[in-house]
DNA sequence: CGATTTCTTGATTATTTTCAACGGAGGTGG
DNA sequence: CCACCTCCGTTGAAAATAATCAAGAAATCG
């Protein structure tokens, strides 16, 4: 159960023993099961606290009176909400599991300056979300359908190996043609026409709900995606080095 | 000097004496000045600090190989820049002065543990940041073109009233229509015509570089737009209550 | 197995981009 | 002071892109 924590937190900071001890004495209680498909939080609640994914794929989305969604991000294991989401009065967005998740809340104690190198791990994974949103900016407001699409597939790809989660070229996506409308801001209808022809450009192949990327470098050139941002440390890059 | 910090940050948590004699007695030597339409660092140069805007309008942008430009932030009077920012290796965006601007650079000392009323009301407008960038998700993702411009304006409208900076209906607004496709994810010749519609549906006037909105309500009303999200503690308001 | 969700496709309509051109405002140097 | 230049705003027309509408096929789930 550490194991999602410090694959995705300790990465990014040095954790020491009394960390690790303090982490592990904590998780018991606050660590949370839900099934896919439901409301973690919803916008307009009071915020509670922050969330660490420990298993599964959750997504925050904001919601228009005219019913329209938009999804602002994905949650993968060792991923962190808003870290001082508590100091807010209402919630900007929702936060939803897509598949079933399990998830540490983040008391007090865990993010407060108690414990610098547990706070720090956590505040620089939020600078690294906040890095992602601005990228996911650019994707809706600067490219293309095909370029969008492309670029969040490229983007969870990295994002899954870098926590271990991909095998080979291929990888889990709990993700339904709807979801990625709502992610690209395009409609139901185009996402699936221009994934077709990603598909038969031989730069994917989506069956079930594995995804296959046969060649990562021709579809990241077709989406003029560049991982710098993501600021990753990329395992599968450093054992091929 | 010390104004545009206590009134965009103050606010948002209470800073008390030793707070404040901290930040004047800090202040002198990290404020720096830049003309207008000059970047402050470059997209891939190395983090130095984040920036806390004095005076003046600042934004955040990023630019793809093929020339496209999205800006992600505008950084007004009281506005934060990423505070951990000196964890990341590379910036993945570069910020850019849109008018002079006066900007207090953030050193450690300000930043860290040591003093946690600062640290506290930094980080909260760090997360206010955030929440405006969800918001702009939803704006390119799933707001028309007219609703998309009217939404930024209703926004910037809010955000300068909210440091005093608007008189009446009326605002300094130093963007070009190029700066506002950039921002939109819209093309030039477009903006021009949804705004000319916006004027002649006597939603906005906008001349020289003052923005009048002589119908606030019902631009909001046209543009879909909600403030909540800007989680402000608006002076207008409590006045007119 | 039936019911529901998800995926797929074609046709039509709407929105947005691109291309091309011109006018005005403001600044610079001769 | 005027000629010139550049940046900014404006407009019309054509082309490209994406949304909407409608309907049927495939997959998934109790």
């Amino acid at each position: 159960m550490t194991s999602a924590f410090v694959r995705g937190v300790g990465r990014y900071a040095t954790l020491d023993a009394a960390d690790i001890a303090v982490i592990e004495s904590q998780l018991e209680p606050q660590v949370r099961r839900y099934d896919a498909g439901h409301d973690i939080i919803r916008q307009g609640d009071k915020p509670l606290h922050p969330y660490l994914i420990l298993d599964g794929w959750a997504y925050c989305y904001k919601t228009l009176p005219n019913r329209r969604r938009q999804i602002v991000s994905f949650l993968l294991p060792g991923d962190v909400s808003d870290l001082n989401i508590g100091s807010l009065r209402r919630m900007d967005h929702s936060i939803a599991s897509l598949t079933a998740v399990t998830v540490l809340e983040l008391t007090h104690p865990l993010t407060s300056g108690t414990h610098p190198g547990i706070a720090k791990a956590l505040s620089v994974r939020t600078l690294a979300s906040a890095a992602i949103q601005r990228e996911w900016m650019v994707n809706l407001g600067q490219r293309s359908a095909p370029e969008r699409i492309g670029h969040i597939l490229c983007e969870l790809f990295h994002r899954l190996r870098a926590v271990g989660l991909t095998s080979g070229n291929q990888c889990f996506l709990p993700l339904t043609q709807t979801d990625l409308a709502e992610t690209t801001g395009l409609s139901l209808v185009h996402v699936n026409k221009r994934l077709r022809d990603l598909r038969s450009a031989d730069l994917l192949i989506l069956r079930g709900k594995i995804l296959t990327l046969p060649n990562l470098r021709a579809l990241e050139a077709a989406s003029l995606f560049n991982p710098d941002y993501l600021n990753l440390v990329d395992v599968a890059d450093i054992v091929a080095a």
